[in-house]
DNA sequence: ATATTATGTGTAATCGATTACATTGCGGGG
DNA sequence: CCCCGCAATGTAATCGATTACACATAATAT
């Protein structure tokens, strides 16, 4: 690997020539540039990034914390944030925390570092104070899931709203007993989608008792549990609310092989419109996020962090939409 | 954010003897210790990584690229490297190259400008002499995905063989025409597949005409269409192998939707064992590729090469296992 | 008591870039 | 012919760490 000082050498100008050449900056006579561009090319030199970040005090890096990159929901969000992110020179990398403190707490400290100029966060580990000393500390914004309190910048969708309309949907299908799948890790989202859920339930004057509420993960696996739970129940449900599309689909899947027919014995709702949504049997009713778009947003309000932009906006409530498959009304 | 001069400055001692408490290397006198990490903990200091990596000229960061982190694929693989990139000191990041040519190569500048150490490429862009140069220069795996010729190491399963497999469980099972879909794009692998393919279907003395492979883009949306495409021949198939798990399951969608039943009218094999292949009705038979070890192997290999360790191997193959689940066989 | 060694700490060079400021040379106005 | 100003380039400080080497002091050997 050649340096810039074997570049100068080689093309008999100084460094800052050199560097000049590079940027170019400032007036350098064509000839010399053009010598200084031979000799680059003939060393096969290119500027070491750690000398000149360490000068300029920047990286041009933004990082992605989320929980697990096998979560189809999250692909979206950051081919967003990339589109925008490269439209201002900037490069995308994704960190999967596995929901674990410590790999959270690692990949955090590159933003101490300095290794990467911000930080996008899908989802923490850390608590409200952490959190609020990071955003204060550093450029960090928090994308679909958040933490208000610490005021910290988010772009999410008004998700007790988006609760409400999926619940209320089924209220409005006729179904009088519904369920919920919500998660134990008590993630903000999953509170407002569940106030969102009891609201719907009271003003469609339907009956609530805390056995109508299960508990997963997240994942496939635990929404066939729940399913199963609640086909145990005596007096069982006859629509399901789930606050992700695989615990959806896997409570989908428990549900018909103990033999009920979706939609009519069994209604069911996801949340994020994964991919696989329109790929299961039958295809599934969910809320759409404008994934890509928030994305784009989350980075916009990222870089104006970085650029030290006074009075920002602190959130951002996008759009949601349901968007009705078979899994709550036949044929459609 | 502290420097170490003023942390010296502040504990009335030099910037050496900080950096010595820092890596706690050679002796530093008790008292003194203690009075340096007191300052460095009033001052919230932590040591910038720019001038660490300057001047040590290593980050211990390795990255990971990929086409597309929605691939649910490469998730399991990702924790494996992460695994073992962890125990050894390394961060991990993961690079979404979205199979665009010129984003790989903004991610590979990564490695010559020497912000990470090291590179996994689970699929790439580039062509077979970049990929040798870039191999010859930096350290560098192939995953899963590989190029042969380039001289460049590589954990993988054998291909040909584990379509092979796949196709002559279908000739086991009774069919006689069996199809495939594959990719445009030419991946080795699917070169591979498609050469077991054509070896099982010679082997169990089944005829072969081209009208039988058709070409998907690894996505959905795309088996679907070569579904459609199947059925719309005179001399149907029945049964299909693809060479990736969502086409196998948009295929199935789609024969479901025009009537078919799976497996009696039309037996369908994936690749790769993604959890949907599991939710999908039927679930899907499937090539299970061993990831986690996979991506526990190929950091392996890939620190080796960061240690520059003599008498690498430069081919390491796994085994892998065909799933058979009711998307061929019945009530399994 | 002196020479030798070990120990702890400091000084300054170094990594590879950027950039403020200095220098050089040249053309034009007076 | 002198001086000024501008354009092109060079010199050297700087970013924040690590570390070879130097040095001072104390401990030990002779």
């Amino acid at each position: 690997m050649s340096t810039i000082q074997q570049v100068a050498k080689a093309a008999g100008v100084s460094v800052a020539t050199v560097s000049r050449v590079i940027n170019n900056s400032d007036k350098v006579v064509e000839e010399t540039r053009e010598r200084v561009e031979r000799v680059i090319h003939e060393l096969n030199y290119s500027p070491n990034m750690m000398g000149r970040n360490l000068r300029r005090n920047a990286t041009e890096i933004i990082m992605v914390l989320l929980p697990s990159i096998s979560n189809p929901f999250y692909a979206q969000t950051v081919n967003g944030i990339t589109a925008v992110a490269r439209s201002n020179g900037f490069t995308v990398t994704v960190c999967n925390t596995l929901s674990d403190r410590k790999l959270e707490r690692d990949f955090l400290n590159l933003l101490k570092f300095k290794l990467v100029d911000g930080a996008v966060l899908m989802s923490q580990e850390m608590d409200d104070s952490e959190l609020e000393e990071l955003g204060r500390l550093y450029p960090v914004v928090q994308c679909s899931e958040y933490i208000d309190a610490a005021g910290v910048p988010y772009v999410t969708i008004d998700n007790a709203s988006a609760a409400y309309d999926a619940v209320s949907h089924l209220a409005s299908l006729g179904h009088t007993r519904i369920g919920m799948i919500s998660s134990k890790v008590n993630y903000y989202s999953a509170a407002q989608r569940q106030a969102g859920y009891l609201q719907a339930l009271q003003d469609a004057g339907l009956e609530f008792e805390s056995e109508l509420i299960k508990f997963g993960d997240y994942g496939y696996g635990s929404g066939m549990k729940c399913a199963e739970q609640f086909m145990r129940m005596q007096n069982k449900p006859t629509a399901v609310f789930a606050i992700s599309d695989p615990m959806a689909i896997g409570a989908l899947k428990a549900f018909r092989q103990k033999g009920l027919k979706i939609p009519e014995d069994m209604a069911v709702v996801g949340f994020d419109n994964i991919r696989f949504s329109k790929m299961c049997e039958p295809e599934l009713t969910t809320i759409a996020q404008p994934t890509y778009k928030m994305g784009c947003k989350t980075m916009e309000l990222l870089l104006d962090r970085i650029e030290h932009k006074q009075d920002l906006p602190e959130k951002v409530i996008m759009e949601y939409e349901l968007v009705i498959r078979g899994s709550t009304v036949a044929g459609s």
